[in-house]
RNA sequence: AGGCACGUAGCUCAGGGGGAGAGCGCUACCCUGACACGGUAGAGGUCAAGGGUUCAAGACCCUUCGUGCCUACCA
């Protein structure tokens, strides 16, 4: 079929999955490594496996969809490489949670049968979100999906651990970490979520063994006293000199603890004196190494109180606390409680209280590493967009503490150690060693906790291309061209990449980082289960379609701000969409037989043409600007604008009195083909944005067409920039809103048409109004043209002044005399109010001499041109005024 | 406690030193043969406040006030 018609609405959801089959079967998403031209290529950040598609994943998706697509038709050697992640405790959490409701534990049935169910889940429903990218449109190159937890991942996985572990930058020591009692399992700094709370701080009683007195300690977790090795003062705190050395009596217990002196201490919090319990919090484990104090664990993996701490044994921290208050009442010991507000830590994924806890744990010595990647980002190797975000980055980098990699948890990679029972060796390799080196023992244990899922993250953009075997992939496609995420991960995920690219790669693993806004609601709120203000992408695809989610989405992603999202928005877009839609079938009727001339051209003197060429080339320039500087929302406006309101509103009724000539003249030719190079050049601009109606248009223009991905994008050059006609243009729209502002003011019936009596004041412009005659008959709703000469005024008109030209619209009787005065009146006021700022800026001498010429010229010309328009206007309200007076 | 954003039309927000903008909403008139998911016209702003730089500031700098967010081992 040559003209496929388009139907008269356009229907989303069935397009989309037949056009998305379509680039699949193509294979047009597909990367070709030993493809020409530059390379553009974008690891997706992979979604956790658990997860559906929410508003940040469809932000994310469609920004790296329009670069993708952009580069795409530029003719780039192109990779958009998905995949996700195996996401361990979330993934752990779920899967438990199902067996949970079949009445099952993870520890009935073992490690090796757990992380079975766990694949079978993930077989099951890993492909979920895999699928909901497809709707969203995204062009990955599917074939090369990858997954953190694949066998060539895992490979990168041990290496990258056994290389850093013989640099030393791998190392197992005891140190306090945060716990999730829930999920019993270690968690870095960054899994850990601060919360303020309404706390109390209580001050309680230490006996001196002298008998002297008491200290007072100042604490928020008294249930921890029942481990305290120690109570430490500032050494330089007049309150407690002489008190360092002596000892206490730790209530409710029968030990005694020493006193100590560290600078540690902030005399001016509490009561100056500090309890200090090395096994349960960060900043006492420290003080005890420096006062080599007894380490006292009174609180197990589940956050029950253990055998040490007495009579409370077997209490869970919460009840223990409450039995501790009592006790220390009893006794009078429990001197005051404070209300305090403080921040407390919580599991990111359960939410549980974090509990510090003193464990042997694993850690990356990741100083060295993000030197590298702190100077890659200052030398500007790796650009961060918004560059605002440097500065956090720096920040985070400059104060960077070990990262504990280790999890007590089952689905992830098991880290590839081995210990001998037999002499303690520690073997860390990428293979299971059959026996110990040290003393050939055959009794090895290989380390049962597994790796935090973002250490596997963090090599994602070269483990996914082959790494460590040198690739023709990897040659080709890194680093790569951008990282599109939001900046929740930055730390997480993008200076662990930074550091792990730089030291296993040497080079950076991304020329950009593109920081992309959060999604929130209509309220500003953050978008969340629980508030119950989530809206689902996929929902709104079904009753908006794609195209109109994806250019919202992508006319809000102003940098650096957030994205509020309404519905309405979205409406307001898909009327956009539809807008589109009409103009393009309104087009291809007129598209019969059409065939590609490039002699058909337009001439000069066609302005209307050479004007939307013109035209056009700003736009190529304004769009292409935007999606470069990822500023998607700048290029979604320049579209709408010129689409809307330029093509549709103007050039389309423009044109209509050519296309519907009854013969077949070079005029109409040259409009028609003008038309299509137009049209086409708007789909290829729109199909980034909107790629699924640009598509469906595209493939329905006449000519063989096979996909809009195999057009290239429109070059500008070949649309010639003419400020001549521009100009020219402006000028006849300027006339016809200047009459259709009479009308409407006036109230003149649009049906009505009426003679428009114009005096130029020049003979340029009658000939310009003598060629646009027919637009301004039609667009204006004229009768006739009649031009006045100088002495000779309408007895009974309205009228108005449009460059110099006066307009003059003739009502027979009808005329209202004193509406007419009131809005000469009204817009003479406006013209005195601007006439007094220019006069005010040329009357400043400063301004004339030091601003550019240019721009003192314009004012000139702006003065002169308002001064004439007044002395019009004025001309005419006076007239109005004589007729007002004699009726 | 530090850091980073943001206060522009009723709402949501663009705005990169030289005449205050968009979308939605609102008002009036129109079913004109692509589109009523439409057309034409209109109303609506001391650009948070104060100071500074500049011939020129919504934009650049400082202060204040509000609002968000991020980071942090003050018990």
């Amino acid at each position: 079929m040559k003209n496929p018609q388009l139907e008269k609405g356009y229907e989303p959801v069935q397009v989309e999955e037949d056009l998305y089959r379509f680039w699949i079967e193509q294979k047009l998403f597909q990367a070709e490594v030993e493809a020409e031209g530059p390379t553009f290529s974008m690891v997706i950040p992979p979604p956790n496996v658990t997860g559906t598609l929410h508003m940040g994943h469809a932000l994310n998706t469609t920004l790296q969809d329009i670069l993708w697509r952009y580069h795409k038709m530029k003719g780039h050697n192109v990779l958009w490489l998905p995949g996700t992640d195996h996401a361990g405790i979330a993934t752990q959490n779920v899967v438990e949670r199902m067996l949970a409701q079949e009445g099952v534990d993870r520890h009935q049935l073992g490690r090796e049968k757990f992380i079975e169910k766990v694949w079978e889940w993930r077989e099951k429903f890993g492909g979920i979100i895999i699928n909901q990218l497809k709707r969203m449109g995204a062009a990955c190159d599917w074939s090369r999906e990858r997954f953190t937890f694949d066998e060539g991942l895992s490979k990168a996985v041990r290496e990258v651990f056994v290389r850093l572990y013989q640099e030393g930058l791998i190392y197992r020591g005891d140190y306090i970490i945060n716990w999730c009692p829930r999920c019993l399992t270690a968690l870095s700094d960054l899994e850990v979520e601060h919360e303020a709370q309404e706390g109390n701080l209580f001050h309680i009683r230490y006996p001196l063994v002298s008998g002297q007195g008491a200290v007072i300690v100042a604490t928020t977790r008294p249930e921890t006293m029942l481990g305290d090795t120690a109570v430490a003062v500032h050494p330089e705190d007049k309150r407690y000199q002489g008190l360092a050395g002596q000892e206490v009596h730790l209530p409710l217990t029968q030990r005694r603890i020493p006193i100590i002196a560290d600078t540690y201490v902030d005399t001016s919090f509490g009561t100056g004196a500090l309890k200090v319990t090395p096994a349960h919090d960060v900043n006492d484990f420290e003080i005890g190494k420096r006062h080599d104090l007894a380490v006292l664990k009174v609180i197990g993996p589940e956050a029950l109180m253990n055998e040490e701490a007495g009579v409370y044994q077997g209490l869970d921290r919460k009840a223990c606390r409450q039995k501790v208050l009592e006790d220390l009442n009893a006794l009078g010991l429990l001197e005051k409680v404070e209300k305090y507000t403080h921040n407390i830590g919580h599991c990111y994924r359960c939410k549980t209280m974090i509990e510090p806890y003193l464990s042997k744990q694993w850690f990356v010595r990741v100083a060295p590493l993000a030197e590298k990647a702190l100077k890659a980002v200052e030398n500007g190797q790796t650009r961060i967009y918004p560059k605002t975000w440097e500065r956090t980055y720096f920040d985070w980098m400059n104060n960077i503490r070990d990262w504990c990699i280790s999890r007590q948890i089952w689905w992830g990679h098991q880290i590839p150690a081995w210990y001998c029972d037999q002499c303690g060796e520690v073997i860390v390799d990428r293979t299971a060693p059959s026996s110990c080196p040290a003393c050939k023992g055959k009794d090895l244990r290989q380390e049962t906790d597994v790796l935090d899922t973002w250490f596997s993250s963090a090599l994602w953009p070269f483990s996914t291309l082959g790494w460590p075997e040198e690739t023709r992939e990897l040659k080709v496609y890194y680093p790569t061209s951008v990282l599109v995420t939001g900046f929740d991960i930055l730390f997480f995920w993008v200076a662990r990449m930074m550091m792990m690219g730089l030291h296993f790669m040497g080079q950076v693993p991304f020329h950009h980082v593109y920081i992309h806004a959060l999604v929130r609601d209509a309220e500003g709120q953050k978008m969340s289960k629980s508030k119950g203000n989530v809206i689902d992408p996929l929902l709104i695809i079904d009753r908006y379609g794609t195209d109109a989610f994806r250019f919202t989405l992508s006319a809000l992603a102003a940098q650096g701000r957030d994205i509020k999202l309404s519905e309405e928005r979205i409406e307001g877009y898909r009327h956009f969409v539809n807008k589109l839609w009409n103009a393009a079938r309104f087009s291809l009727s007129h598209f019969e037989d059409l065939t590609e001339d490039s002699s058909l051209t337009p001439t000069v003197e066609d302005t209307i043409n050479t004007w939307i060429i013109s035209r056009m080339q700003r736009v190529i320039e304004n769009v292409e600007n935007g999606i470069r500087e990822y500023r998607f929302n700048e290029s979604a406006h320049e579209l709408y604008q010129f689409v809307w309101h330029e093509f549709c509103d103007w050039y389309l009724e423009f044109i209509k009195p050519v296309l519907y000539q009854k013969e077949d003249g070079r005029e109409k030719q040259v409009t028609r083909m003008t038309l299509f190079r137009v049209l086409s050049a708007v789909l290829k601009l729109a199909h980034p944005f909107m790629p699924f109606i640009s598509e469906k248009i595209y493939q329905s223009l006449p000519g063989e067409r096979v996909s809009i991905l195999k057009a290239s994008f429109p070059d500008r050059t070949r649309f010639p920039a003419n400020e001549k006609a521009e100009k020219e243009i402006e000028f006849i729209k300027g006339l016809i809103s200047e009459i259709r502002n009479i009308r409407g003011e006036m109230n003149i019936p649009p049906a009505k048409n009426v003679e428009i009596c114009l005096r130029v004041s020049e003979a340029a412009q009658r000939a310009l109004v003598e060629t646009h005659a027919p637009h301004l008959l039609i667009l204006a709703k004229g009768s006739g043209i009649t031009f006045l000469g100088p002495e000779k005024n309408p007895a009974s008109a309205v009228s108005g002044v449009w460059e110099e030209m006066e307009i003059f619209i003739p009502l027979k009787g009808v005329i209202q005399f004193d509406e007419e005065e009131k809005r000469l009146e009204k817009e003479l006021v406006k013209l005195r109010k601007e006439r007094a700022q220019i006069d005010n800026k040329l009357s400043n001498e400063d301004f004339r001499q030091k601003a550019p010429a240019d721009v003192v010229e314009k004012e000139k010309e702006k003065l002169r041109s308002l001064a004439q328009k007044t002395e019009k206007l004025e001309g005419h309200l006076g007239r109005i005024k004589e007729l007002m007076a004699k009726s």
